[in-house]
RNA sequence: GGGGUCGUAGUUAAGUUGGUUAUAACGCCGGCCUGUCACGCCGGAGGGCGUGGGUUCAAGUCCCAUCGGCCCCGCCA
């Protein structure tokens, strides 16, 4: 057996070979993807992650090469030599970069053989269970391979755009305090002090803000997060932030800062020039027209508040709704005859999922509707339901009567529904908008009292402190979403930097001096030497990853994912633990 | 915590109102084949239907429980 691997070097990724290196001889390691074996002439599709070369085995370049090619299988690990040509006439496969040249192979090693693999790497429906469990064959997938190729370029496009504007990058501790509020806390549990735990953070929001008080000014982070709650298609428990925080700054600066950011990101993995500035959005406008703190703005279709005009229209069920202070509102969709009487009745069902107890729909004719509560409206009503939705014939309404959230719930979900059904939504598009004005806080009917909407050390604006005992509901905070294509991709404040204002807060969220301190106590006693004014944000690097790379799932841009059970198929964690483990951790499993 | 959906050869799926030895394609193994690229042709092996109960003369097919994948609601400051 020769030694190929330690005398010859790679000249040539598998997918960079080109009619340019027609002549030359090249050194080529790869994957056997496919073996074409005409008994005399032999072909195997060579793979690395490049891409895919054709290589070929003449029976003229002898017995043993030859003999050797016949033993090749699906995913053998090969090192071979060989001369570059172009193909014969009428024999290009476009279907591949390489598809003009093969390689003629006049030497062969086998560096490794493969077990047959549970699937081929040129098929797409593979169960999930299927690839998670072999994880690291998935990951031959060139799809796959290109998301975490992506992935690493806007990690590295991000440290170069931080590190041009003077930002520096500091690590916080994994291993830290639990803290009660928001997420669910991973726990680790301390050996040296029996009976205590760390928890795993679910951002670096009070380190980076500490970082602040000790003056560094502008700090940036590809931070890992941890947060103990159900997964969704977009939620992994462990995930990537891109974290920052800046002193001695406005919103503006921030904004600005992050918008700055995305066009870096954008034109480095895309190649895409991004307009700035993104367009703003008031939270308060973003849910009475879309029913979403993230909308999704690539289609219209907005919402249109109709309670005036139907309240006193005489149908009992739009009136009723009215006089217990709900609402009705409507969305249109133009010209839907696509649409299904099944299709309509089918939509009731998905606005139930939000709460809805029904959705009325009409479909627009030249003179009348044909719809379930026509009958129920005078022609007047009619008219000016018509008017107010600006609805042409041909176009149906759908209509929601409930309260104020159910129906932005359904409503804002259905757009969306009905947005992806009827082809509305530009999959090239990129529509960013900046969420402002957020409430800093809201009612909680479950815990009975108020709660942060983003974090307790949002800064309030300042013009609405007084409001905070009196109607604390209607306090605006200095926070701002970055939302794409209707996917929350960051989020930041402006920090409270005044131990004044944070007491403040901290009472009109029901928590007194005392918890507070037991809490955060570090925190506020650095705000007490001399905090700046500071304020920053995070952004999701595996979302924005998904929707750079158009991927459906997170799992298909983190390299190795957990199931919705947050567990790992492959390495099967989380697992047991030795009785002897517990006992040094004074544990005990009930 | 809740709703939905799926689980049948290595893989992807089909399997009628429960009825003889459970289908197909791809993959795999063997043979033939000098231009294919999802190579072709001939032949072959391979599962007892996620698991455990139950109903029945008879269960992938019905019932109960349970495990697991996916999507969603709640949850995710």
């Amino acid at each position: 057996m020769s030694q190929f691997i330690t005398k010859e070097k790679r000249t040539h990724y598998c997918g960079n070979v080109r009619v340019a290196d027609v002549g030359s001889e090249v050194i080529l390691f790869g994957w056997a993807q496919r073996r074409r074996d005409h008994g005399g002439v032999i072909f195997v599709d060579l793979r690395d992650r490049e891409g895919i070369v054709q290589i070929v085995f003449n029976p003229e370049a002898g017995e043993t090469v030859h003999g050797e090619a016949h033993k090749i299988r699906s995913e053998y690990v090969l090192a071979v030599k060989g001369k570059v040509r172009e193909r014969p006439e009428g024999m290009d496969n476009s279907a591949i970069s390489t598809g003009q040249v093969e390689v003629i192979i006049s030497e062969l090693e086998i560096l490794n053989e493969s077990k047959t693999p549970p699937f081929s790497f040129d098929e797409e429906d593979i169960s999930e269970n299927v690839r998670l469990k072999y994880r690291y064959l998935d990951l031959r997938r060139p799809a796959i391979q290109k998301n975490l190729f992506l992935r690493s370029k806007l990690a590295i496009a991000t440290r170069q755009y931080f590190n041009d504007n003077g930002f520096i990058e500091v690590e916080t501790p994994f291993l830290g305090k639990s803290t009660p509020e928001g997420a669910r806390d991973y726990l680790v549990p301390s050996r040296v002090n029996k009976g205590t735990f760390y928890a795993l953070p679910q951002s670096p929001q009070i380190f980076k803000q500490l970082l602040m008080v000790s003056g560094f000014d502008r700090y940036f982070q590809i931070a890992k997060c941890f947060r103990d709650e159900d997964l969704r298609a977009d939620r992994q428990p462990e995930f990537t932030q891109i974290d920052v925080e800046m002193s001695f700054i406005t919103e503006e600066d921030i904004m600005q800062m992050m918008e700055g950011l995305m066009k870096a990101i954008f034109k480095a993995c895309l190649n895409k020039d991004l307009t700035l500035p993104f367009p703003r959005l008031k939270y308060a406008d973003a849910i009475s027209r879309y029913g979403k703190d993230n909308p999704d703005i690539r289609f219209g279709m907005e919402i249109v508040d109709l309670t005036a005009i139907v309240k006193d229209s005489g149908f009992k069920l739009f009136a009723e709704v009215a006089a217990s202070g709900g609402v009705i509102k409507a969305i249109k969709a133009q010209q839907a005859s696509a649409l299904s009487r099944k299709d309509l009745d089918g939509l009731k069902d998905f606005v139930a999922i939000y709460g809805a107890k029904g959705l009325a729909w009409a479909k627009v004719n030249a003179a009348d509707w044909t719809s379930p509560i026509y009958k129920f409206l005078i022609p007047p009503v009619v008219a000016r339901i018509n008017e107010a939705m600006d609805a042409k014939e041909g176009d149906i309404i759908f209509f929601v009567a409930d309260t104020p959230k159910v129906v932005s719930d359904s409503l804002g979900n259905l757009r969306l529904n009905l947005g992806k059904k009827l082809n509305l939504i530009d999959p090239d598009a990129l529509a960013f908008t900046w969420i402002t004005e957020f409430p800093l806080m809201e009612y909680s009917e479950t815990e009975k009292r108020f709660m942060s909407t983003h974090h307790p050390f949002t800064s309030p604006f300042i013009e609405d402190i007084p409001l905070m005992t009196a109607d604390p509901g209607k306090v605006r905070a200095k926070a701002y979403d970055l939302v794409l294509n209707g996917s929350e991709i960051g989020g930041g404040s402006i920090r409270i930097h005044r131990k004044d204002v944070q007491s403040q807060v901290f009472s009109a969220l029901g928590l007194s001096d005392e918890e507070a301190r037991l809490k955060f106590g570090f925190l506020l006693d650095a705000l007490e030497c001399g905090a700046p004014p500071h304020g920053g944000l995070a952004f999701g690097l595996d979302r924005l990853t998904m929707i750079m790379t158009k991927a459906e799932s997170i799992r298909d841009v983190i390299a190795f994912p957990k199931t919705q059970k947050a567990a790992d198929l492959m390495s099967e964690a989380p697992s047991k633990v030795s009785i002897e483990q517990l006992m040094e951790l004074s544990l005990k499993i009930v």
